[in-house]
DNA sequence: ACCTCTTTTGCAATTTTTTTTCAAAATGCG
DNA sequence: CGCATTTTGAAAAAAAATTGCAAAAGAGGT
């Protein structure tokens, strides 16, 4: 899997202040961007179904003075022989390289420890669920924001609250039918755990993700959700962890609407509609 | 090392075949390929010292229509192959396979973005502010959140509320010094333009973070960083683009830590240590 | 809902680029 | 040296890309 070209990456970018024939250009180019390469504008036009001229204008409005200027930007993205005085390891790029490496190799390890039967036991816990609780402590908290957002979107009765006192007090009210989703890196913040140890004792579900699933929040836990950890050589704050937690939050969701997509045809439609109003 | 296109090798191959004149011309496009494709025939001509017309019949010769045909075909090499055909295995799998490469894409595009002069100077305007709010609406939310919690953590003075009123009345009272970060996917959203506005005419300096630096928010900040957008195939919510804003949130990070290490020392000590307690 | 002002669009004209024609010059060959 | 073939550049022709313009569509403000 290569990175995509600058050049479609800026189209991208030029989206929203595009008109609907314009999207539809951009569109074409992302998809077939070879065909900007190979062929001339009336066949790139028919394609579109519109007039050479938009066309045109398109490569314009897109910062390029023409299709020619578009074409070989577009062909020189790939040339590698391109100006050999790219020979330059300076200090930026090499930090841009180790960071790119090290968010890869989290993404790759995290997915690579989804387990079709643990997501699919979660999702279904979920959708079941009478209420839901999320909670996580520092940057986990905001993991946890995360995904309550994302169940109240899919209509489920979902819970958060920042404040670990006030999660407790709403942990231990909780009862048999309902989930307490905990998170942590680490798996033995004693916030969580408390509010965890608290919804088990009132029988409900607990789910967790964590990097441990060993530790004492992966152990009280009815399921646990994993993420790879990464020792990457720049470690500031929980930085990957966030990452790999919301991939699982993520992917999750993907397993909810795929269990329940009545749940969220609306809210994706929805989404297509809002994207360029937020 | 590459191997050399197969256009240029078919070329190399016809230079017994060819006059002093066209040989010139092989030499030139052999080691400048990429001329080819960003030049108009009448360059390359001047470029051999001659005629646009034997350029042309030099391309004939070597079995292509024109330049069109040899200039396309040159770039075609270099140009990904697009199977996209992926490797087949269980339902779970391939949709794990999907969210994997779209998520490394993202990744891979949101990197290949940053720019260091943009950074440098982000870093630079945030170690010297005064105050520091932080905002965005929604899942950039959290992201805004999470930047508000790094920057603490730097002993800088940050600001962040979820609450758009308030967050509006902070924003009005910073001064020149101070700067105000918008967080924003499509930069369109009222509740953070507003904001941005709010900042930018009490003369503080607007950082915006969105995928669209035409956007209003980006049109408006003085400096943008962007995100690269990704066309999942399973869009729900704002998966992807929160994970792109992290990383730039991450690779900020970075770069104040490298611009003010002083600040960073004692609580990346205390964070390792924390590591397990969270 | 209405009107104004801006943007977008297709057509046709224009300009630019590529290709072909043609006659002169060069080259090969007996 | 002279004929046949190839190569060449200038200019004509063709093709492709770009621009001007007026009509249509859309956005924004009453």
């Amino acid at each position: 899997m290569e990175a995509s070209p600058k050049v479609l990456l800026e189209i991208k970018a030029m989206y929203p202040q595009l008109s609907a024939g314009h999207r539809k250009i951009a569109d074409y180019i992302c998809s077939h961007p070879e065909k900007v390469v190979e062929c001339k504008v009336r066949e790139i036009a028919a394609a579109c179904g519109c007039d050479d001229a938009r066309v045109v204008r398109f490569c314009q409005k897109c910062g390029y003075a023409g299709i020619h200027e578009l074409r070989s930007s577009l062909a020189l993205e790939f040339m590698p022989v391109r100006p050999r005085v790219k020979a330059e390891g300076n200090a930026f790029s090499a930090l841009k390289n180790d960071f790119l490496d090290n968010n890869l190799c989290v993404v790759r390890d995290t997915v690579s420890l989804f387990d079709e039967k643990k997501f699919h036991a979660a999702a279904k816990k979920l959708l079941g669920a009478g209420r839901i609780i999320t909670f996580g402590a520092g940057s986990s908290g905001i993991v946890a924001e995360d995904l309550h957002r994302k169940l109240l979107r899919m209509g489920l009765a979902s819970y958060h609250s920042a404040d670990a006192e006030t999660g407790k007090l709403a942990a231990a009210l909780l009862n048999k039918d309902d989930v307490f989703v905990g998170i942590s890196f680490s798996g033995g913040n004693r916030l969580v755990l408390d509010m965890a140890r608290e919804a088990s004792s009132a029988n409900a579900f607990v789910l967790a993700v964590t990097n441990f699933p060993g530790s004492p929040l992966g152990v009280c836990a009815d399921l646990v959700l994993q993420c790879a950890s990464s020792e990457g050589a720049v470690r500031l704050g929980a930085m990957s962890s966030r990452i790999a937690q919301l991939l699982i939050v993520d992917f999750l969701c993907v397993m909810l609407a795929l269990e329940a997509p009545e749940r969220v045809e609306g809210n994706v439609i929805r989404t297509h509609h809002g994207i360029f109003k937020e």
